[in-house]
DNA sequence: CTTCTCACG
DNA sequence: ACGTACGTGAGAAGT
């Protein structure tokens, strides 16, 4: 046995390295005390790095421990290791984990234990401090990573362990990326360090849930949470198919692209199409006006301004207003191809596993607002306006894509949460809830240019937006704009008024936005504005949530791929999915305070990209989708 | 590490 | 007194 003494808060605690099978009889003992105790273990993984799905990753340390005590069970050493380090979580009733999705995956995956056994027994330490205050700590907040909250609330001087590996890892000659995967298992930092985790998780869980406690957050939103992470965790295990061929393709194709149209902005000096100050100059030296700036005051290249000079509008369409600039649309042309064959092009080609399939990191809870997001694959983030990308993405073999997403769930939650009578009833009607704002406003006879204002407004109204902005997003006269929105509160005066009241109640509760399911919402103080946006945009991805969670009850999980803020894309087998996708709009389609939540589902081919193979119309094109989607072009071979 | 840019809902 | 567009992830360049 190796021991590792380290204090912390003034109280001596011991890490324990067990190398001998007497050793692990010893740990044993500790595990089954534990158990019979019924008390919380904290719990942490070492692994090779992030990539668990990558061929060559590796577990290399299990970490268990309490206040006083960690126990580090090196699983790369043999399976006699592997094996104590899987009994003891199948033997442990109750275990905490700091992001415990990470460490549930790789426990899935490479010892054995299964998701499904072991969640129900795993309290995530990092749900407890983001359901408290859900800000990073450059914003304000007490921070989300283990190493943030136990300086404030364990112990200042606690080391902070991945930082100081870092320095180690530089020490032997390695790096961030290389040292997880070639450090010694029996190097001492690396061990002591890896005991730490699980001693200072478990110190922190009761404080963290004491302090939720006492702000009153219920038990049942911690729960909720904890379920939101198990059905996600359930879709990141599952991953989506990635269509190889295509993928390679589509990677080559980006390139050519992007290289042809950085040989043409090369003509007039610029070279390198992503150095905004290169492009900035060289359009300048060709006799362009530049007008906008950025925050640092540099001249302001952006797609906006170079799609101006290349006399496009904002949907890269031909305007006919001036002579096209063509290293603004070179510079164009060339950054487009590249990102998307650097952001999505690459990952796909290269990040998947043994079975070709892409395991997109989705963080459960994660924005200010308790969004989710999606890392390591920006899934939620692909073009929309262009198919190639998510042609990439397909479902699985004999199966369909198919996707269901909530009609303007944003409004409808506003409505709803400010009790806008006039509002609900056209929503509860089926009324287009923008036709029937213009013909509110401007009468029967309303034209197209007032329904866009009046979206607009009701855009302004959910984001806190105010007349300058929307006038500067819409290109209308701020006249008309400021006209429009004082119309607008006139028709629906229940929105101001719970505007007036979410930031009323917030500055009363110390610039916390309390939404209907208890969660605490952190408001800068300098822009109150933005309450009723995070209430919207919260309650909104509650729904979402609470639609997971009911998906799963039904034993629709399987067929899920991705949530996306609005939206929950699947894959099912073809002779099915019409029926699962029907199904699967049904549960998410929910009443939410009087007012329906309704749903759309759309089932389309192979592929993710054939939902965005649309002509101008914005219809289907048909043969569009027979030429580069395998299920439509089968379709068409039986015909 | 910061700034700028750009992809999404 | 006034008005404030919201939330993300990611790459490249420059410091």
């Amino acid at each position: 046995m190796k021991y590792f003494p380290y204090t912390i808060a003034g109280e001596e605690t011991m890490t324990r390295v067990p190398e001998t099978a007497a050793d692990l009889d010893e740990f044993r003992r500790w595990v089954e005390r534990k158990a019979i105790a019924g008390e919380m273990v904290g719990f942490d993984t070492e692994t090779t790095g992030l990539d668990t799905f990558s061929p060559t990753y590796r577990l290399r340390t299990a970490q268990f421990g309490d206040a006083r005590e960690a126990w580090v069970i090196c699983v790369e050493l043999g399976s006699l290791f592997a094996e104590a380090a899987r009994w003891a979580l199948l033997t442990l009733p109750r275990l905490v984990a700091h992001n415990a999705p990470f460490d549930l995956l790789v426990i899935d995956r490479h010892l054995g234990v299964p998701l499904a056994t072991l969640a129900p027994r795993v309290t995530d330490s990092k749900i407890i401090a983001h359901l408290f205050d859900s800000r990073p700590r450059h914003e304000g907040g007490y921070g989300l990573r283990l190493k943030e909250l136990c300086a404030k609330d364990v112990d200042p001087s606690a080391p902070d362990t991945q930082e100081d590996l870092t320095a180690v890892f530089r020490s032997i000659g390695e790096t961030k990326a290389t040292g997880w995967r070639k450090i010694d298992i029996h190097h001492p930092i690396y061990l002591q360090y890896a005991g730490l985790d699980a001693i200072l998780v478990s110190r922190w869980l009761p404080i963290g849930e004491a302090r939720l406690r006492k702000a009153g957050v219920r038990q049942a939103l911690v729960d909720f949470e904890h379920r939101v992470m198990y059905v996600c965790a359930l879709m990141e295990r599952r991953g989506m198919l990635v269509d190889q061929e295509y993928v390679r393709g589509l990677v080559d194709r980006l390139w050519e692209e992007a290289e042809l149209h950085a040989s043409k902005a090369k003509q007039y000096g610029v070279t390198s199409v992503n150095a905004p100050k290169q492009v900035a100059d060289a359009l300048v030296g060709m006799g362009e006006k530049l007008t906008e700036r950025t925050d640092s005051g540099a001249l302001k290249v952006d797609k906006s301004v170079l799609l101006d000079l290349a006399d496009m509008d904002q949907q890269w369409q031909p305007r006919g207003t001036r002579t096209p600039n063509p290293l603004a649309d070179a510079v164009l042309r060339s950054k487009r191809a590249g990102k998307w064959r650097t952001s999505y092009g690459l990952v796909m080609r290269d990040d998947v596993d043994v079975d070709g399939r892409l395991h997109a990191n989705i963080n459960s809870l994660q924005a200010r607002t308790a969004r989710m997001s999606i890392s390591r694959f920006p899934a939620q983030q692909l073009p929309s306006s262009d198919w190639r990308v998510r042609r990439g993405i397909i479902a699985d073999v004999g199966h369909r894509i198919f996707s269901v997403d909530y009609s303007a769930v944003e409004m409808r939650v506003l409505a709803a949460l400010a009790d806008e009578r006039t509002m609900k009833r056209a929503i509860a009607e089926g009324r287009d809830l923008h036709d029937f704002t213009a013909e509110l406003i401007w009468g029967p006879d309303f034209t197209k240019a007032h329904r866009k204002m009046g979206k607009g407004v009701g855009f302004g109204k959910v984001y806190g937006g105010g007349a300058a902005t929307l006038s500067r997003q819409t290109g209308a006269p701020i006249d008309e704009v400021k006209v429009a929105i004082a119309a607008y509160d006139r028709v629906y005066p229940g929105i101001k008024r719970y505007s007036r009241e979410v930031q009323r109640k917030a500055r009363a509760n110390g610039y916390v936005v309390i939404t209907p399911t208890g969660r605490r919402l952190p408001l800068d103080r300098d822009r109150v504005y933005a309450a009723t946006n995070y209430a919207v945009q919260s309650t909104a991805r509650d729904v979402l949530c609470q639609a997971l969670l009911n998906m799963h009850d039904k034993g629709l999980t399987e067929y899920l791929l991705l949530p996306i803020h609005d939206e929950c894309l699947g894959s099912a087998p073809v002779d099915i999915v019409e029926e699962v996708a029907r199904e699967v709009g049904e549960t998410m389609r929910m009443d939410f305070f009087g007012v329906p939540l309704d749903t759309d589902p759309e089932v389309g081919g192979r592929s993710w990209g054939s939902l965005y193979m649309k002509d101008a119309k914005g219809k289907y094109d048909d043969a569009l989708r027979a030429r580069e989607d395998e299920w439509y072009a089968n379709v068409g071979l039986a015909a």
